[in-house]
DNA sequence: CGTAAAATTGAGCTGTCTCAATCAATGTGG
DNA sequence: CCACATTGATTGAGACAGCTCAATTTTACG
């Protein structure tokens, strides 16, 4: 009962459903924009799975630097959560950020009976990873500005698929500093960068909502 | 039977053991350097596992620029083959490379009566997932030479592991293309990077075997 | 032994950073 | 609901890490 409970509940977390009625509200937990919903070297006994809002996996290094892996939006797992049994990163939530955990004990007794939970964290787990290493070709080989363009490109394109794009425009709730640390630039530069798109009327950009204006020329500027 | 047999050799393999007896030779595939083991948008049915010899998963871009991730050792699961149905990577031998190939529809049934196969996995999956995300740290907020001593570290630790390692000295047959293309930088660079390490007295290198003569010092390069 | 692959070297250049100062926006307490 | 405090955006001048493009030498190998 209980395990199918958990199970179901993760299906719906994980495809960005409503809360179904099967599972309370108060089982979701929030953090305010710029808490910390997991602490580097803590333990971990859940999985995360993020319900609203935007939420960063980092890492800082001893001389003051951060480096973020991708984002966690909307439907996504915590990337640091999912394996390890002590997180090596901190997960910061960037907007006010609504998510639900999942006992990871409970999960693996709960993937015996049902094969379906088994495909949707492997497929997680894989798109994670894809993630991740799509990440390290762009620091590795690509420049500024095709970074910058492709995580704009990147980010619109996770968030259709959960409907949160209308015409070209959505809710962009991440500061320069964000995008510096995760593309590994500075934030004078990234704003130089920003700026030279809205000069060429790639993007526009107010009120934390950004637009693509001109997608095709966005993508022909990688590679 | 057959399950059993595929999972002890799947544990043989990711642990580095010789082969059993029970794991018929003929199996072990081989690829001479510098053929591909798995071409970028092949059809992906089996699960690789290195055997002897190191590989480079790599994504060429349509500049002609490459980014390798992580290198696969002696014991690692080819990580382009995990869980994508279709390549992303090429995956390249860089000396002749020795592997085995489990199916991975197979390796998805002996799961269910093999809950240690379900742990190794995973285990792998997971050390895949971070050394991918420390790459991506490295190349995002580490310089050349930081990146480079890393590098060098870190194959030195993994090799320590399976004992391929006497005397802080190791086989190291990455050119400097594959360290280049590894690190995000250009030969000439990783040249004189390296150079600068011998100078310094950290390393030493000669006949495709490198020592690492001052590990705390080169550790100490590191943040 | 000849040929292809890899390493080395150097001169000049450029993308991105540093540092610092200023300005705008956002949130907070009274 | 305003004034301050904090956080974020913008700008500019100068610096440098790492790149480009050859050319040359060395090494590996059939």
């Amino acid at each position: 009962m209980q395990m199918l409970g958990l199970c179901d509940m993760l299906l719906d977390a994980a495809t960005n459903r409503p809360l179904s009625d099967a599972a309370p509200a108060q089982l979701e937990k929030s953090a305010a924009a710029r808490r910390l919903i997991l602490r580097s070297r803590e333990p971990i006994s859940s999985v995360h799975v993020i319900c609203r809002g935007w939420a960063a996996t980092s890492e800082y290094l001893r001389n003051g630097r951060r480096q973020i892996l991708p984002f966690a939006l909307p439907g996504d797992l915590v990337c640091a959560s999912l394996f390890a049994d002590v997180s090596r990163y901190n997960v910061e939530a960037v907007t006010r950020v609504n998510y639900r955990s999942f006992d990871r004990a409970a999960l693996c007794v709960a993937t015996r009976t049902r094969p379906d939970l088994v495909d949707l964290i492997t497929r997680l787990a894989a798109s994670q990873m894809e993630r991740i290493a799509e990440l390290a070709v762009d620091l590795g080989r690509r420049s500024a500005a095709q970074r910058v363009a492709r995580l704009i490109l990147s980010l619109m394109e996770r968030l259709e698929k959960s409907g949160m794009v209308r015409d070209q425009a959505f809710n962009f709730p991440l500061r320069q500093t964000h995008i510096a640390d995760a593309l590994g630039l500075t934030t004078p530069y990234v704003n130089q960068v920003l700026n030279t798109f809205r000069r060429k009327g790639l993007i526009s950009f107010e009120k934390r909502s950004l637009t693509v204006l001109d997608a095709p020329r966005l993508r022909a500027m990688i590679d």
